[in-house]
DNA sequence: CTGGATCCGTCAGGATACTG
DNA sequence: CAGTATCCTGACGGATCCAG
């Protein structure tokens, strides 16, 4: 790693990836292919059609996500993941490894307190 | 990757990295090893004393960086990451790398607008 | 079905002043 | 030097209603 410059790079990866939901919609989207906006939200309890709809914007003005319109009615709008958004895959998925493993190494903190 | 949970693991990680400063104390930290906390400040221009001690402390609740104070006049703290915290460095290169590499994607999307 | 518009509460971040 | 204590503000997240 070079010299920490002024401004961080590491916060452009990290803004686009904090969001409450952001995560989520993009492993949705990344293992699971296109979506359809209420398929995306049917997976994803608790989350409303405001905040789906703001979320998936951000990606999408970020050239994360793809949204693709069918002019018909009803409606149908289908979210995907770009190819240059899969370049995002190895950080979620180093995110995701780290994760796990810090849920155990809180816990064995939490064992060496209690004893 | 697995399948989606219901809570993402990567917020965990994500968790533990946002905060304004916190990418960039790191960063510092696994550059340039034990810092004092007036070493610290004087390298993040911007910072107050309030929101470096905050990050500081947050840090040092999920165990990735230590805090070893000297007892005596005047004061003296020394700040480094501790081997679990270093854990953290491929992901923090890894969004380095994917933050570079988006600035130039940005760029390269600006002059496609301008044409 | 998709998603825009509003209103609102919360909370991280910041400015400032004070202390051992 | 290395903090703590207040107060303030804006952005983010959420609920709800409306619309093509």
């Amino acid at each position: 790693m070079e010299k920490v410059p002024e401004y961080c790079r590491v916060e452009d990866a990290l803004g686009i990836l904090v969001g409450k939901w952001k995560p989520i919609i993009l492993l949705h989207l990344l293992q699971e292919g296109t979506k359809r906006f209420s398929e995306l939200k049917r997976s994803m309890p608790g989350i409303t059609q405001k905040m789906l709809t703001k979320q998936l914007r951000e990606l999408e003005d970020e050239d994360i996500i793809q949204r693709v319109v069918y002019p018909q009615v009803p409606p149908k709008v289908e979210y995907s993941i770009t190819e240059y958004g899969k370049s995002l895959e190895p950080i979620l998925e180093a995110m995701h490894e780290w994760g796990t493993n810090h849920t155990l190494h809180k816990n064995r903190k939490l064992k060496q307190k209690s004893l």
